[in-house]
DNA sequence: TCGACTTTGTGCATCCGTTCACAAGCGGTA
DNA sequence: TACCGCTTGTGAACGGATGCACAAAGTCGA
């Protein structure tokens, strides 16, 4: 029965008491960043930059300086006035406060052309996230490797995510199934699921449920297309603002 | 030079004059929903169903009812009070303002595993985005088609992108070489950016970038288990508050 | 040792989005 | 026709996030 994870609270760092008061309090908008953040200070730490001001790593992660410190000050007090913030220092705080200090087994859900990609990637990108488990319907695909990883039934989720310990389902189904492979997830102890299927999912209060949803994304594209296209209409009969949409198709301008 | 596109404006739909402040009005959060609204509405036309009171269409959509009311409220009054909303009346309004009564044209760049998956989705879900081009430099991906649709090579992209009115290009590259075939989709005129890489892409002001970035929700679903992990701890040591977080393994209680 | 300069951390005002609560409006019924 | 119950649409209160502006705090050079 190993599934309730982190039950003995070894993790490695030392994990100062105040951590728990403050991870509750950071703004979920605010955890988003921070993984902005921390991909933007690898970079710099991989090119030898030690150091770096709230001022530069804004510009870099296109957020407000007075936003990136705010974000910085939900994690604790590690800058140094007049100076600025050790980068290793930074990465290893944002890294424990995203808890990527111990590794997170994933499980991808439906293995077809997106579950082949997300496979593939072989451990998500910014490791950390091995995937440990692959499943589908299809009993032509049990037992082929996919990135490595040999395909499961999905009928054996319960089983599978309980023993590898995963901490992460992907889903990656066609629609229709994707609340029955929700529902059998977190009856198998899976409390974080990252779904793809364009699907709301019902989930009990104690699952976190993240959502990419393509078509959707492709929609708010579309309305921002329309919108321009509304605009350009009431700017050329002279209704529109005087705004400045300089909408030169030639024009290569880019924001330094 | 046929590249500014919707020029003129006979979109098909009589297009109310109020349409251009309202769509300038709409919150992204709310466009977001509406997005989701519709896709819920479609299915309930799929099966019949022909009216829908704002109780019934936000539990569907898993939001609060008074939010729906107001979401629908920024696109005009089309419900009946105290009979609910004309399912078939819904659809067509939400798909006006989001644009979809055109079709967008949309180029994928980066076929690797990714852009596999995307390109073979042959028409991005929900209809109205066909995948019309598809580019990458590797010169033996060149001219083999994909999901139909032959690759062409990245540096033909704004002749391309001109030539088939590409409005929403989608970035599958890897990341060294997406702010580079970003410049290029905005000098070809695409002003709306799909980005897959996880880079913080620099474009003009009158582009728009969404971005999908797979690192960062694998990365907020981790501080929640480290979250969670932390109040485990703290609820076993008899810190935390008396939470009604039943934290059951066994149970598949499904939210009504 | 002292002063000038730089950058952080944060109180405060502002803005945007969510939620509540209720009046307005519509269909059905007697 | 007049009433009743139901549901929409929205004004107003609320809460959370964003951006500003400045004091606190550190470094560097003289």
């Amino acid at each position: 029965m190993a599934s309730q994870r982190g039950e003995g609270e070894t993790t490695t760092t030392p994990a100062e008491p105040a951590d728990r008061e403050r991870a509750r309090a950071i703004p979920e908008a605010a955890v988003a960043r921070l993984a902005v953040y921390l991909r933007v200070l690898s970079g710099m730490a991989d090119q030898g930059v030690t150091a770096v001001s709230s001022e530069e790593l804004s510009q870099a992660a296109g957020v407000n300086a007075a936003k990136l410190r705010k974000d910085l000050s939900y994690i604790g007090s590690y800058g140094t006035r007049g100076v600025g913030y050790d980068v290793e220092v930074l990465v290893s705080h944002i890294e424990r406060i995203l808890g990527l200090t111990r590794n997170h087994s994933v499980a991808v859900v439906g293995i077809g052309n997106l579950g082949h990609a997300l496979a593939n990637y072989g451990g998500f990108p910014g490791r950390g996230f091995p995937v440990t488990a692959l499943f589908d319907v299809d009993a032509d695909l049990v037992g082929i490797p996919v990135g490595g990883i040999p395909v499961n039934h999905i009928d054996d989720i319960t089983a599978v995510c309980l023993e590898r310990e995963v901490s992460i389902g992907v889903i990656a189904t066609p629609p229709p199934a994707a609340q029955s492979v929700c529902d059998r997830l977190v009856s198998a102890g899976v409390q974080c699921i990252l779904n793809f299927a364009p699907v709301v999912l019902q989930v009990p209060d104690n699952v976190e449920v993240r959502k990419v949803d393509l078509a959707v994304e492709m929609q708010i594209l579309s309305f921002h297309v329309a919108r321009r296209a509304d605009e350009a209409a009431s700017v050329s009969a002279g209704i529109g603002p005087a705004g400045n949409n300089g909408l030169g198709v030639d024009g290569m301008v880019i924001r330094p």
